[in-house]
DNA sequence: CCTACCGATCGGTAGG
DNA sequence: CCTACCGATCGGTAGG
């Protein structure tokens, strides 16, 4: 033990943070069927039933992997404080984050498509997120529309739609172009040809 | 036996078919890594080494599945036959078939998304896909330019970057939907904005 | 946090 | 096409 090793709680406090780190990126790489929690457990030098101690079950892990990178976006999203254009423009700002996070593109994509299962973990999980997201976006697109920014014939509610599956859409094809596709720029010619302002 | 029970090669070829299905439908449900050639083997009534008879390998089950999926859609789109906004209604049409298949659209968006992978079998195989699609559909944009049909400012090679990311991140949303979105008509209604013709 | 173990399941092969 | 088996690996538990 070196000097200043006081505070075991610290110490778990962090074992617990890499444990998530670990578990975010091998889910992501091998979704959450193919991924093992000997190997997560490994990546952080201890054993898995070390692991376990920390996070009961496989599943409790995945649900605290998806938790803790929807709150940490949802802050950064301040939802409840931008409207209209301005919410559109951060979750296209989001999506130039994420090209720099590969594992938080894979994360998404790959365990978002494992869980259309009915049976699989996180899919109720999922099925909620995309039901906020679509509604969160239709709200921006509605407010756009208040705001006299929107063209005629762009319908929110199907604009919403269309935003967050262009949004998934791209991912993938993001993550086989060895993440050469420009998933902002994209997206931000998608909204401004929506809109009579600048974007 | 029963009476006509002659022609074994008859009969290997309909039992090769049948388990071409079963995969096509569990590779769906639980993705590659996720589907076991056990259950596979199940539900075409035979063991599993009776399974690896028909195919090699897991990986070579998986490939064929995939392959007589695109052989049947490319043939039912007419590749070299339809150009200009004519493709952009068969890729629509396309859509609304698989409307009635969760079985194929489980298929491809849940082993598309595993297959981001780069040590997945079927790695190569769909980043070779995702570049024939979008080429195709950028060529029938531009056939839609050449004749006039494509508004200002419709860019061939983001549209049809687009039009792609859109129907995956559609099938997605249709999957946790219980395909209650209409695939097709968001598809419609996102080409029609591009174009100066009725679509 | 550890070692040692449980029962289950995996893809694939041997041998017929 | 079958039974029977291989070595490997899985999530989770016992007991400390």
């Amino acid at each position: 033990m070196t000097a200043g090793a006081r505070g075991g709680y610290a110490k778990g406090r962090a074992k617990r943070t890499e444990i998530l780190d670990q578990a975010m990126a091998l889910f992501g790489e091998a979704g959450y069927r193919g991924a093992s929690l000997r190997v997560i457990a490994t990546r952080c030098g201890i054993s898995h039933p070390g692991l376990l101690h920390h996070f009961p079950t496989k599943e409790a892990l995945l649900l605290a992997v998806l938790q803790r990178r929807d709150d940490v976006d949802d802050e950064w999203l301040a939802l409840g404080v931008t409207r209209g254009i301005d919410h559109l423009r951060r979750l296209v700002d989001l999506a130039e984050l994420n090209a720099k996070r590969r594992g938080i593109v894979e994360l998404f994509s790959v365990v978002a498509a494992e869980a259309t299962s009915p049976d699989h973990p996180a899919h109720a999980y999922f099925e909620a997120r995309y039901r906020t997201s679509v509604a969160n976006t239709e709200r921006a697109y509605a407010q756009a529309r208040e705001a006299g920014e929107l063209r005629d014939g762009v319908e929110p509610a199907a604009a919403a739609q269309q935003f967050i599956a262009l949004m998934d859409g791209l991912q993938i094809q993001w993550l086989f172009s060895d993440c050469t596709t420009d998933m902002a720029g994209v997206l931000r010619g998608y909204v401004q040809a929506q809109l009579t302002v600048r974007f």
